[in-house]
DNA sequence: TTTAGTTGAGCGAATACTCGCTCATTAATA
DNA sequence: TATTAATGAGCGAGTATTCGCTCAACTAAA
């Protein structure tokens, strides 16, 4: 090997933050450059565009989020406790890494134009968690994929609505309350 | 007058269509013109910019849909008929003019950042209905930020995905559904 | 004739991306 | 250990292109 990678983990971190306060386009590879302490080519060593840096920022970090998120539901049996896990997830994740949350809610109908047929999103496990619990005869009878639209509105539009000032609260006091909420509107 | 403005409304038409397939950045001035049938000065004798196009777009929709919305609302006198009415407004309007729908809810995290203070939005009208439950008792204690922040996601997420292909059924059929699930997360 | 909507070639600033070069780091050789 | 060769990350001035916007000419309604 020649030199080490130093400079990609800069330009990561001053990139989604910049598309996060400028949005994508909004951003130039200048910007990019100047904020990460690197040369503009240099992101271009490691990725062929700035679209293409973007799309890995997205989908690299949801990916690590989903694995991290099914760990968790794997250690819990029952419907109710599955979601409460994946708000505890998501709000956590919002207070810990609030750029990054950020990033992932906010570039949805930008980046999430590139997402492969089949592509695996928290709208997918969720799915898969409320057919599960009406097997268990825990949730109500209506359309699995409505059920999961409106719970993954539900918990989703929280955090949304903390990035534009209108809630102030920290979210990690909201897991509850907002799992119960979510819960009454699909359980038996 | 001298002559009559014909290409407003193409332009209107022509540009909303290309910003939901296309998103704003994406879309060029040329292409517009291109699509309605237009030279490319017109859209800058009516609109100062391609942004301001965007705005007046998202701002005058959204505004008459707003006013649509209140008049609905008048002639309820209970919260769960008055979010009824909201989520009828909203899935009618979606499969009336889809193109419209998709544009206000796509743009929300683009064009929204130009949002002055105080500005309405179908938020704040729900957090108004919810005041006004909870002050009759119909709807629990909880704060009514956060519950309006849910009711807003849990409606809204299923046209969302039905743009993105997840959820197929025509939305009028889902009217009574959401509104019954809905409910059961804020009721007493 | 006056007025105002319409047009599209042209402009110039902005910018995504390229490319030849530098040099820090490692591996091989003596 | 000291020296040399090889590697590829990092750099940033340069460039081809794009695109938002202007304006002078044109056209048609009043």
């Amino acid at each position: 090997m020649s030199r080490p990678i130093l400079k990609r983990k800069d330009i990561h971190e001053a990139a989604m933050k910049l598309f996060v306060e400028k949005g994508i386009e909004g951003t130039t590879t200048r910007e990019i450059a100047e904020a990460a302490k690197a040369g503009e080519g240099t992101m271009f060593r490691h990725y062929k565009s700035k679209e293409d840096l973007a799309w890995h920022l997205f989908d690299e970090n949801l990916s690590r989020f989903l694995a991290e998120l099914e760990e968790d539901l794997a250690k819990q049996s029952t419907a109710k406790t599955r979601i409460r896990a994946m708000v505890e997830k998501c709000y956590v994740l919002f207070e810990t890494d609030r750029t990054m949350c950020s990033y992932l809610l906010l570039s949805e109908h930008t980046v999430a134009r590139q997402m492969p047929n089949g592509y695996k999103t928290p709208n997918t496990i969720l799915v898969g968690i409320i057919e599960e619990g009406q097997a268990q005869g825990a949730i109500g009878p209506m359309d699995s994929k409505l059920y999961a639209a409106m719970v993954v509105g539900a918990i989703l539009r929280v955090p949304i609505y903390k990035i534009y000032g209108r809630i102030r609260e920290d979210l990690r006091n909201l897991i509850d309350p907002v799992t119960d909420s979510v819960w009454k509107m699909i359980a038996v």
